[in-house]
DNA sequence: ATTTGCAATCTTGTCGACAATTTTGTACAT
DNA sequence: ATGTACAAAATTGTCGACAAGATTGCAAAT
């Protein structure tokens, strides 16, 4: 019953990070929610010491908020906060795809068409686990493209954090769709040599959720706090 | 004859971590030495579990390395991740001074020139502390106008690095010179309204720094482990 | 009925001690 | 003399218990 399907062979702190991180974007774990160190405990069954250290990570990922003797809680953005989240995407994500050298290598194109495979596989099955997944995985050997381990982890991160924010919750149809496209046409750009095509349709990928989670969040501007509904 | 100096109200985590930064920052601590938790917490008079902390959090920074059941060192950086970082730097900074509405605010103006001033006096006293903290605060006031908090925020973060990996050992009087000629330059660029001469004066800004450290990490590259010689 | 003060309870923060692992030093065999 | 096996020391990793602080619930006074 435990969140810890993998093997757990490394730091128990970023196993449970990982869970938790994983629990706030499919969804499970609401903005504003608190975190007990001692339920977590239970939970993994681990040590309050290592939940601490989990939570501690979260922390300086973003996407959790510690107060002083008063705990974690999931991070409730305001809308300037996550207009500055993108525009840092926006940056990263444009000179990172700047950098990549057209045309690839076939190898690497080979590898994101398989992976590109699974992830359409899995938008079909509605498998948002696997989907967000298998599209993480696309990014991530997409940008590993520019030749820059650093920048590729900057972008992963914000990217991580991204999905965090917002959950799964506009992993629509019609998003999931668009996704496939732009997939399609990034590897197929990568086989040319028109870079500012690639960083246009790099940036244009994550405009629709932008979009959407802003308009959702301006929608409702009044929420002091809805999370824990008085009665 | 305790590190910490400052007021100790805060975390003490993040206090340690300070000071060991300073001390890597002023060359007190040699890349690739060891930081034992046990003398730490003599040093500091903080108990070995806030030492940890500390570690931990140097570690997510990347200014020190930790190996499990084998201790932290300061982190020895390879040319290639050098060049990296730098890379990464320039695209911040660049993205983030593009970002800067020109004519910038007389106020801001005001401050930067007042921050300048102090820093040319410790400049001219030659006191290293003094040059690093005012230099720090100059670019962070002036990074701070792009208006973008977490952009501003990854700005400081790479730039600490950079400070951190390469010590205080390249401020010597030519590029210090330099320095106070570019910070000039960017204050009267802030009163115009050319952001692309602003951008290039903020990357050009870092670059004497790095050729002289990558010349020096290749000019020895033969270096298995220097730090603790034998005899 | 509302507000203020206090006490009980719950949650996080800190510490010291013990366990696991690596490193060092030494003796022995080849 | 060199290399290997083993024991001793040193260092990090983990845990449980206690301390400090915050929240909640209740009672009494206005």
């Amino acid at each position: 019953m435990n969140g810890i399907g993998a093997s757990e062979g490394g730091d128990p702190g970023k196993e449970i990070a990982s869970a938790l991180e994983q629990d706030i974007v499919l969804g499970r774990l609401a903005p504003g929610e608190k975190l007990r160190e001692e339920d977590l405990a239970e939970r993994f069954s681990a040590s309050r010491h290592h939940v601490r250290e989990g939570l501690n990570r979260l922390e300086r990922a973003g996407i959790v908020i510690k107060e002083r003797n008063r705990g974690v809680s999931v991070r409730r953005f305001t809308v300037d906060e996550v207009r500055q989240i993108y525009e840092v995407r926006e940056i990263l994500q444009r000179q990172a795809s700047l950098m990549i050298r057209l045309p690839a290598d076939a190898g690497a194109i080979a590898r994101l068409v398989e992976i590109n495979d699974r992830y359409e596989n899995a938008v079909e099955a509605g498998d948002f686990q696997r989907i967000h997944e298998t599209n993480d995985l696309f990014h991530t050997e997409l940008f590993r493209l520019c030749g820059n381990e650093l920048l590729l982890n900057l972008v992963k991160n914000y990217m991580d954090l991204t999905y965090a924010i917002r959950g799964s919750a506009f992993g629509h149809r019609e998003n999931l769709e668009t996704s496939r496209r732009h997939h399609r046409i990034m590897i197929g750009l990568l086989q040319g040599t028109d870079s500012w095509a690639l960083a246009q349709i790099c940036v244009d990928h994550i405009q629709p959720t932008k979009t959407q989670y802003l308009a959702f969040l301006e929608g409702r501007p009044r929420n002091g706090d809805e999370g824990p509904g008085p009665d």
